[in-house]
RNA sequence: GCGCCCGUAGCUCAAUUGGAUAGAGCAUCAGCCUUCUAAGCUGAGGGUCAGUGGUUCGAAUCCACUCGGGCGUACCA
C-alpha cells in the first residue's frame, strides 16, 4: 500500500516541488475511521511555506490523481492530515501474497551480502545463568534473527574470559569445599561463591580424585573443573532456549597472539597513552572524555578495557559490516571509553551498536528477590525453565521494552493461564490448524479466486493488520526492539479470536467459507512467522 | 555530588519516534458455549502521562529545573 503511494507522491514533486522539503512519512491511523494510511506532510511544510497547513494539503489532493481502482478516497481532515482510503478489492490481495511466500513472508533482502555479528552472554563460566542473564540471551538472539530476516549473514558469538580474578576466586572455593568435604577446612570466605554447584564439582573430585588433591593449586584442576562444569551447563541452558553460538571467543587468546601488546604500542605511538604512578593510562581526556584511565595496572595486569578494545578489533578484521553488543545497563559506562579507543586507533565506531538492556527485577510473593551469583541467592534460568516453560521465558524477556526495568513476576510467569500472552498467541494458532483438519474433512479448499468476499469489520481488520506486518518487522529490526512484534501478534491474534467469535466458515456458502479458510490460512503463516522471529513455538494443538 | 536509565489506569506494560479522542492485558463488575478449541468473545468502571515552567500549528514524547526509584561512578569485569 505504501509503495503505491510514494511513487504517486514522487510523480507529484514534479508539479509542486516543494514537497521533497520534509521527510514523508505514511502512518497507519489509530482510529478506523481516518482511513488506511495517513501523512502529515502538509503540517510539515507549514513552517517553510509559511501557509496553512489545510491549504497545502488540499493543493496536493487537488494534484495527486490517484488511480480510482486502489484509491477510493483522500480526504483532510483534523489540523491538516491526509487520510488515503483504500479500495476493498485492494485490501485481500494481502492473502495471495501471504499464502505465495509462507514462511518467507515478512523477510527481505536488503541487507543481503552483508555480515553481523551479535554478541551476547559472554558470562565467565563461574556459576549458571540466572534470570539477568536470561534477559540478555533472549534479546541477544532475537537481534540476530531480526537481522537474518533483513538478509544480514549472523554469527553469534560469546565471549569469555577464564583467567583473572573472578575465575581465581572461583578455583579456591571449589578447593574450599573440597576440602570441607574432607573435613580439613572450614572457613569459607562472604565473597567466595557460595553456591551448592560449588559443592557438587567439589564432591565429583573427592569421588574421582580422594584425597589426592590435597595439596594442588586452586588454579589447577580445581579451576579447570569448575571451568568445564559450568560452561557445560551454561551451554546446555542455552540450547534449551534454543540459543546456540557458532563462535566462542577466549579473551586469553589476544594475549597470545600478541594483539594486546600491539594495541598498547600502538596507542603509545599515536601518543594516546602515558605512564603514571606504575600505571598505564589512557589518555581520553584528549578525546573528548572526561578523564583518562588506567589500561595496564601497576601490577602489569590489564584493566578490562584493554582487552575489549583489542577484542573488538578482531571483530572489525574479520569484516563483519555490523557488530552488536548486548550489555546489561551495569555495563553502561564502559563501552564508550571501548569505542572511543576503537576510533583511535581508525576503526570506524559507527559499526558497533551497543543495546543496553535494563535490569530484571524478580519478584517473588510480592517481594523483590535480591539476586547475587555469589551469595548464591538467585533463580537460575533452568529452574525457569522448568517452571513456566521455553516459550514464556522467551516471549517475557522480548515483551518489554530493553529500556524498561522489568518486573518478573514469578507466580504470575508460573501460572499457565489466561494471564499470559504467550498462550493467548499460540491458542489463536492451534484453534487456526483446527480449523484447518475440520474444513479437510468437509472438503473445503482454501481459495483466492472470490476474496472480494470478504468485507465483514472482522475480516477487514484481519487483513489491514497483515498488511502491516512487513512494517512491523522492519521497525523492530531497525530498534532492536522485538517488544513491538510482540503488540503486534497480539493485535493480530485478537483481531483473529474476534473474527473467530462472529463469522463462521464450516456452514457457510461454500466461496465465502474458501475465501475465509484462504483468509484464515494466511493469518496463521503470520502469527507463525512472527513467532518464529521471537523464538516461539507456534503448537499445531493445545 | 556526577553520568546513564526509568516514572503513564489498582497491578504489569504500550503508545507508529512530535500527531487526531493516551491504549492493551491482568484484577473488579455485568453478559455470551446443542454449531470450526470458553486458554475465547462482548460490554462497564478505572488517568493531574511524577511535578513546575519552556519550545510550536500540536508534547506522554523535545529542553530546563524539582521530586522519587534502578544502575554505574575502581589500578573489578
Amino acid at each position: 500500500m505504501e509503495k503505491y503511494l510514494f511513487s504517486l507522491f514522487s510523480r507529484l514533486s514534479q508539479k509542486l516541488p516543494y514537497i521533497n522539503n520534509a521527510e514523508l512519512v505514511f502512518n497507519v491511523p489509530a482510529q478506523g475511521a481516518h482511513g488506511d494510511l495517513s501523512t502529515n506532510i502538509a503540517m510539515l511544510l507549514s513552517r517553510s511555506l509559511k501557509r496553512k497547513p489545510r491549504e497545502i494539503a488540499d493543493e496536493i489532493i487537488g494534484n495527486l490523481e490517484p488511480d480510482q481502482e486502489i484509491i477510493d478516497k483522500v480526504e483532510i481532515a483534523g489540523p491538516g492530515f491526509i487520510n488515503f482510503f483504500f479500495n476493498k478489492t485492494f485490501l485481500p490481495l494481502i492473502i495471495k501474497e501471504v499464502l505465495d511466500q509462507k514462511g518467507k513472508f515478512g523477510r527481505s533482502d536488503m541487507n543481503k551480502g552483508k555480515r553481523a555479528n551479535v554478541e551476547f552472554v559472554s558470562a565467565n563460566p563461574t556459576g549458571p545463568l540466572t534470570v539477568g542473564h536470561g534477559r540478555n540471551a533472549v534479546l541477544g538472539d532475537t537481534a540476530a534473527n531480526f537481522l537474518e530476516w533483513t538478509g544480514y549473514e549472523v554469527d553469534r558469538e560469546y565471549y569469555f574470559n577464564n583467567a583473572g580474578r573472578q575465575m581465581r576466586v572461583l578455583g579456591d572455593s571449589v578447593k574450599k569445599r573440597y576440602l570441607g568435604i574432607l573435613g580439613k577446612e572450614t572457613d569459607f570466605p562472604d565473597d567466595y561463591y557460595q553456591g551448592e554447584y560449588i559443592k557438587e564439582i567439589a564432591s565429583k573430585l573427592v569421588a574421582q580424585y580422594g584425597n589426592k588433591l590435597e595439596n594442588e593449586d586452586p588454579e589447577g584442576v580445581f579451576k579447570s573443573a569448575a571451568e568445564k562444569e559450568i560452561f557445560e551447563d551454561i551451554k546446555g541452558t542455552l540450547l534449551r532456549m534454543g540459543i546456540h553460538h557458532n563462535i566462542y571467543f577466549n579473551e586469553k587468546d589476544l594475549y597470545d597472539n600478541k594483539s594486546i601488546d600491539q594495541i598498547l604500542e600502538e596507542l603509545k605511538k599515536l601518543g594516546l597513552s602515558y605512564e603514571k604512578e606504575g600505571a598505564v593510562w589512557f589518555k581520553l581526556s584528549s578525546m573528548g572524555g572526561d578523564q583518562d584511565k588506567v589500561i595496564v595496572k601497576s601490577t602489569g595486569e590489564p584493566t578490562y578495557r584493554l582487552p575489549d578494545i583489542a577484542y573488538h578489533i578482531t571483530k572489525f578484521k574479520r569484516g563483519y559490516d555490523l557488530l552488536i553488543d548486548i550489555f546489561g545497563s551495569d555495563h553502561a559506562d564502559t563501552y564508550p571509553d571501548v569505542l572511543a579507543g576503537i576510533r583511535s586507533l581508525g576503526y570506524d565506531d559507527s559499526k558497533v551498536t551497543v543495546l543496553i538492556h535494563q535490569f530484571v527485577t524478580i519478584i517473588e510473593k510480592g517481594e523483590v528477590v535480591k539476586m547475587s551469583t555469589r551469595k548464591a541467592n538467585y533463580i537460575t534460568i533452568d529452574q525457569l525453565i522448568d517452571d513456566v516453560g521455553t516459550d514464556v521465558v522467551r516471549y517475557f524477556f522480548n515483551m518489554r521494552d530493553r529500556n524498561s526495568h522489568m518486573n518478573f513476576d514469578l507466580d504470575l510467569a508460573r501460572k499457565q493461564s489466561d494471564e499470559n500472552p504467550v498462550f493467548y498467541l499460540q491458542y489463536a494458532h492451534a484453534r487456526i490448524c483446527s480449523i484447518e483438519k475440520m474444513t479437510e474433512e468437509e472438503k473445503l479448499l482454501p481459495s483466492v479466486d472470490d476474496l472480494n468476499l470478504l468485507e465483514t469489520p472482522e475480516e477487514l481488520d484481519l487483513l489491514r493488520k497483515m498488511h502491516a506486518f512487513e512494517k512491523t518487522i522492519m521497525k523492530s529490526a531497525e530498534n532492536f526492539e522485538p517488544h513491538t512484534l510482540c503488540a503486534y501478534l497480539e493485535e493480530l491474534a485478537a483481531a483473529f479470536h474476534k473474527f473467530y467469535r462472529f463469522r463462521r466458515i464450516i456452514g457457510t456458502e461454500k466461496k465465502l467459507a474458501e475465501a475465509r479458510l484462504a483468509l484464515i490460512l494466511a493469518v496463521r503463516i503470520v502469527i507463525k512467522n512472527g513467532l518464529a522471529l521471537l523464538g516461539v513455538n507456534a503448537p499445531e494443538r493445545m
